[in-house]
DNA sequence: TTAAACTTTGACCTTCACGTAAAGGTTAGA
DNA sequence: TCTAACCTTTACGTGAAGGTCAAAGTTTAA
């Protein structure tokens, strides 16, 4: 009994850096399971689980939600791989790539509006210290047709 | 009198694709403003609100909650542009930049992970046409390690 | 064997970003 | 003037992802 074959709620949150509460929310949405129950009905983890709450945590932090999660993990039934869940195990992994590809453009467009607000916020600073103080409105306001829309209002 | 120089809440929402409540609920988080009420008690926005909320909705598809779109949108006292002012706007400007470079690694990394995983998924596709069908847990069991975490569970 | 620490289920609470009435007042057009 | 369409505030509902608390049962170490 040197390696304790499974563990308890408490030990699989606490090597997780998680809570009772997720695991059992988990276990409630099906993301994991506990191996078996002690007589006095505890559950019971077997050690790989933590690496499962493990990759949940990592999906979550990509920004996943939960059911995207069971999604992605569900349909792993490896007992039998037979082309046809081979297919659409690819094709679920496929239309989260796209999804998350989208959620990229989306962040980099916004990234590039940044830029360009502080390349304009800087020249302001600048112009600032040379005439007194409103000029700024003068560099901002205007001709903001090349700040990019997320922004054309922030700098007005 | 053609143009109607201030839209009721229920034309900005329909010039938004947005709903009433929608804009409500952002006038009362000091998102937008109405410019006036009428007699009677209407909400009086003007036209440049539309700019606004789709700014705000931009902001929102990025990825941003409506706490930071205060954020971003608040400082922007632009009545007197003080060197500190920008320097302040400069400085929250940065930290959404980095905030956000952060989730753009995060999403490629699980990008680069789903493709590994598809590659795997393919290469066992063909081996079940070659072999009968349980030939497929050999090449994805057992040496995970190129895997990354993310994905270790999922094909095991 | 007993106390401390842990676990069980159940049930209600929280935040976000609105949705959805309810009950009544306002405006525009015929 | 009347009505349809619109607006007002107030207030409770929703769903995701858990947090928190309670009352009771279970394990473990001394």
């Amino acid at each position: 009994m040197t390696k304790p074959r499974h563990l308890t709620i408490g030990q699989l949150a606490k090597r997780t850096c998680s809570t009772t509460r997720t695991i059992r929310f988990y276990e409630q949405l099906g993301l994991i399971q506990a191996a078996e129950r002690s007589s006095g009905g505890f559950r019971l983890f077997e050690e790989s689980t933590i690496a499962d709450v493990q990759c949940i945590q990592d999906l979550k932090l990509a920004g996943l939600s939960l059911e995207d999660v069971a999604l992605l993990r569900k349909p792993t039934d490896w007992d039998r791989v037979t082309p046809e869940r081979s297919a659409t195990l690819d094709k679920a992994f496929a239309n989260q790539q796209e999804a998350i590809r989208d959620r990229i453009r989306r962040l980099e467009e916004l990234l590039q509006s940044l830029e360009k607000a502080r390349q304009k916020i800087r020249g302001c600073q600048e112009c600032s210290k040379q005439t007194d103080r409103s000029g700024c409105l003068d560099c901002l306001g205007g001709k903001d047709d090349d700040l990019p829309r997320v922004l054309g209002t922030i700098l007005r």
